[in-house]
This record gives structure tokens, C-alpha cells and sequence, in this order.
DNA sequence: TTGTATGCGTTATCAC
DNA sequence: GTGATAACGCATACAA
């Protein structure tokens, strides 16, 4: 392996100069550079990010912790792309299920907190960090906008003509339920109707949850449409209303939100927001990045947009 | 941050024999060694990787090399399982799409190469790595037992009492193919069933494909299955065959390859054999690290089987 | 079983 | 713009 000296001696310069015209080429007069820079290429030369490390006191190093399931779909692609943006900017990482402190690092990427978690790692932690999920703490966060999804959602059903707007909501103490929610409402008060309370489900976000309510708001008979916070609802309550004789969406129309997987097990398909996980890990890098690079930033809040996905499953009235 | 200088200083013994409490623990008498530990310990010390690469001239760092879509789900999956074991065992990653030569490492894996770059491969790293992928160059490499899985599938058949066994294959010049193909073949002849070449036939793998196909092979009005090279295949199969009218698995019995994400896509579901891709992942990692911890060692060829998964697109006869 | 001397390849600092 | 020197934290080789 080639090192600076090498290219020092064979360019007739001391290692400074070698070194200047790698990091910082600016300063190192042009002839000097393009000569230098010449010679290591020739050498196949290749920066020792060890020893820049150890002299820089940079590790160059990402930690990754998470408590999510390793070979989960959601944790592989969120990962994927933090991986690819880390690597891109020449950072490394290794993932941890917990402990931060098993080696020295330069930033982290916390994914998957239990509630609470956030305190405690905002008052441990001292380096650069960034949270998956919004916190109200002074920190850098990134996460999906569950509340701009499900209105979109909403907003589809009812310039699709629908007036009569149900919800099957999830029954988790959880921040994105709460925001769904929220999306739901808002669009059907922007657009001057009335939320059918009667038709306003909160249950178990399981196919046993679904299981139980489907029948309960196929009840509700002056209703033509079910905004679900979930794909896995959908799917339910569509398998459901199946089974019942009913035919989608041309008596009932369901909308979802995920874009996993389930979206594309009902037949007809379920018309849905995707959550673009693999950018959310792309972007939750280049927040760290941005945070290592610039310490006294603003806080970064990144929210990413779901993206529209029509499956077939409602009815266009009009 | 703590070092070894720290440590030995309040130890009262020398940096080297702090440095083997860590490293070589054994050769140390067991009072001084505890004594180290918990004095490490109290002062939080994290050993300096960067130094510690500098020194034994290592980088702790490996390469994975692939021209794979960043968030293909296949890609995602083996990625993973590979960062997970490598993170387990000390050593940090860095993706990039081609170049080995950004970076310095002391390990590879390559992913989805083209054909014929297991040549240049061979001929160009000198330092060890890994294919996904078999290969005949005696070179390590991980893959999927696409004969055992294809075989696995068409005993579920014969097994059921099926006799008329058709094959919708790939058209793919890739060993995967073959190898499917081969293990139907292997299956028929074991059970002494004949093949029937009229019903075997090989398509491109896309939709479209399986839609040209799926009338011709419904035609042959005395076979009661078929077994084909992908679930993406099957589930056309079954699509089209529904559109005719046809129930299945009553009238038809399909089996597919995969697992992913088109044999739930269909109902019923597909029964199938699962490509434990997260699993393939690891292994590639486990086989690398062998690699590196024993240059000497003899080549390694993983196969890693798929698993079953019962689908509901099978009846069964007897 | 422990210690000493030296070097790994790079950058920070200060001087010219 | 460029160079000399020291330092980063640890492990290797050798000595005791």
C-alpha cells in the first residue's frame, strides 16, 4: 500500500503538501497539485482512514440502534438507505440493538424507541444524533406525514364523490394513530361534512381487530366509504364485505395507507399512500450529516410525504 | 475518552499489559487482569478502533459491492442480515455500487454480479471475499438450493397424488433456472412419473410472459398441476385461469418459487418455498469472516434451502 | 507474566 | 504556499 510519503518523496514534497492537496486542494499551488495528485493515482494510492482517524480524532463511524425486528421489511429498507447515503459520504457503520457504547462513533441513528426512550436518550447522549419519529425535545428528527397521508386519503374519497366517510381507526397510544386521525378530520371539515361519529372505529391494529369491527361498520348502511389508518384494516374489512356477497368498490370503497404489502393481497387492490420508507433512511442520514458537519445548526424536523397509490378499490360517483 | 494509557497509569502496570487484559486475556495473572477490567470499566473506556486498525494494520472494514437496485427488496434483505453479522462481529461496512478501490478493507461481497464477472473478480481481488451466486472458480461463494426447492415443490405434488405434472420455467440463461428445472426433473424421475414434454415449457419471467403461456398450458386438458419457476408465474397462472372460470386449486393445482411478495398476492395464496433471504445474508457475512480468520481454510459453498409454505393453491387427491 | 522501544499513516501546529 | 515536528492510541517485536 502506497502512502503520502511515498508520493512525498516521489514528488520531490514534504507529506504536508501531499496531505493539503487531498483535503484541502485549495491552498496547494496548481502545478504542485495536478503533479501530486498525478503520481497517486500512478501509486494507486489509497487514503489509511485508520491513521486519518487516529490523527483527526474522527471515527468516521455511524451507529445504528434499533430494537426492530432484524429481517423486519420496514427496519431492512429504512437501513438500506441510510447505508447508502452514509456510505456515499464516506462515513461506516455497524448496527446495534442497544447499547451505544460498545465502540467509539461519531453520530447515531436511532430507530424504533419505546415511548419515553427519547428523554432518556436526550439526556445521555452527547454526540450528534437523529430520532425516526417526531419527539417535542430540542432534537433532529425524521418521519413519515401520517397526517398529510390520510388526508390525501380522504381528500381522494370525496372528490371521488363520497359523503359518507367512515373511519377504522388504530387503537395504539401512539403518536402516527393520533395523526391519521387528524388527516381524516381535517379533510372532511376543509370540505364542509360531517364526521359520521357513529362510524368512527378505533380497534386493535390486528386481522383479529379487523376481524371484529368489519361486521360493525358494514352496519352502518348510509355509509359508502372507510378511510383506514392501516392497509392491513383495509384488507380486512374488504376480505370481509367479500364474504359477505358485497361486491368493491362498487358498494363499498376502502382506502388504506402503507403500501407494503398488504395493499396488494385484496383483490380488488387497495387504494392507498405508500410510505417511501428506504428515503425516509436516506434522509435521516443526511440530517446526521448535516448535524456532524455543523454543530449549531437549527433543529432539522424532516417530514416525508406518502405517495398516492391507486389500487381500484373505491368508486367514483360523481 | 479513556485509553490504555489512563488505565495503566492507575493500574499501576504498563500499557502492553492493559493492552493484553484486552487482547489475550489468558496471558495475564488474573488479579492484575480484573483489576484492569474494572478500572476500564469506571473510566468508560471504548478502545480507539482507528489506532487499533493503524497498528495491526487491519481496517476492520468490509465492502459490499453491488449493482443490485438500492431498495430492491432482495437486496435490502441479504444486506441486512449481513450488516447484522458483521456489526456482531467487530467489523463496520460500506456499500458501493462498483469500484473496490475507494476505500481500503479486508473483505468483499459481491451481490449480483453480471455474467462473467466472477472471471474479472478472480483474477483482480487479492484479498478474500465472497460471491452470492455459485460459480466454479474455486472461490467462496453463498447461494439458494434452487434444486432442492424445486424438488421440495414437486414431491408436495406427487405427494398430494398428483401424476400429470406440467413446468412453466424461466427462459432466463441463469443457473437458478436450470437449477429449478433440474429439481422438477430429478422429482418426477424419483417418483418414476413420466414427464410430460408437451405441458414442460420455458417463458420470460414477467407477466406478460406468463400471460402468452397460461391459455396454452391450461389446454392440456390431464394435468392436474403444475409446478412453476417463480410465484410471479404462478400467480398469473391462476389469474388467468380464474378469468377462464376455472377454481382453484379444485381444478388446478399450482405451486410457485419465491415467497416474496406474489404468492400473497393471489388467492388462495400460494403454496411455495420461501427464499430466506435474510438468512443468505448472514451466512455470506459468517463465510467471509471464516475467510479472513483463516486464510487457508477450504473453499466454502453454502447452499441454504428454502423453506415451505403452504399456501392453499394445491389440492390434494388420494 | 510483564515491560520497553518503536512504528503504524495521517493531520495539527507552528514556523518559515 | 510549504515544511518540520509532534502527536493521535494502540500493537508488534523483543527483552527481561
Amino acid at each position: 500500500m502506497a502512502t503520502i510519503k511515498d508520493i512525498a518523496e516521489k514528488a520531490g514534497v514534504s507529506m504536508m503538501t501531499v496531505s493539503r492537496a487531498f483535503n484541502n486542494p485549495k491552498i496547494v499551488k496548481d502545478e504542485v497539485r495536478v503533479k501530486i495528485l498525478a503520481i497517486a493515482k500512478e501509486l494507486n494510492y489509497l487514503p489509511n482512514q485508520a491513521a486519518r482517524s487516529l490523527a483527526s480524532k474522527k471515527s468516521g463511524m455511524i451507529q445504528i440502534i434499533t430494537r426492530m425486528n432484524p429481517d423486519d421489511f420496514y427496519f431492512t429498507q429504512l437501513f438500506t438507505g441510510a447505508a447508502h447515503y452514509l456510505s456515499d459520504h464516506g462515513y461506516s457503520m455497524m448496527i446495534s440493538k442497544d447499547k451505544t457504547r460498545e465502540y467509539q462513533y461519531d453520530g447515531a441513528i436511532f430507530m424504533g424507541l419505546l415511548a419515553g426512550e427519547d428523554q432518556v436518550i436526550y439526556h445521555t447522549i452527547k454526540k450528534p444524533y437523529v430520532l425516526l419519529g417526531k419527539t417535542d425535545l430540542p432534537i433532529d428528527w425524521v418521519d413519515i406525514d401520517n397526517t398529510d397521508g390520510s388526508y390525501k386519503m380522504t381528500k381522494y374519497l370525496i372528490d371521488s364523490g363520497h359523503k359518507k366517510i367512515g373511519l377504522i381507526g388504530i387503537n395504539h397510544d401512539e403518536a402516527f394513530t393520533q395523526e391519521r386521525y387528524l388527516g381524516y378530520v381535517k379533510a372532511m371539515t376543509a370540505a364542509g361534512l360531517t364526521i359520521p361519529k357513529e362510524a368512527v372505529f378505533r380497534v386493535p391494529h390486528s386481522i383479529e381487530g379487523g376481524r371484529r369491527i368489519s361486521p360493525i361498520a358494514l352496519a352502518k348502511k348510509d355509509i359508502t366509504a372507510y378511510v383506514c389508518e392501516s392497509d392491513l384494516l383495509a384488507y380486512v374489512l374488504i376480505d370481509y364485505a367479500k364474504e359477505q356477497g358485497m361486491s368493491i368498490p362498487d358498494q363499498l370503497s376502502v382506502v388504506g395507507f402503507d403500501g407494503f404489502l398488504f395493499n396488494k393481497m385484496s383483490i380488488p387492490h387497495i387504494t392507498t399512500v405508500k410510505q417511501p420508507v428506504y428515503r425516509v433512511g436516506v434522509e435521516i442520514a443526511r440530517v446526521l450529516v448535516n448535524r456532524i458537519n455543523e454543530h449549531d445548526r437549527p433543529k432539522q424536523r424532516v417530514l416525508i410525504k406518502t405517495e398516492f397509490e391507486n389500487g381500484g378499490s373505491v368508486k367514483v360517483i360523481n
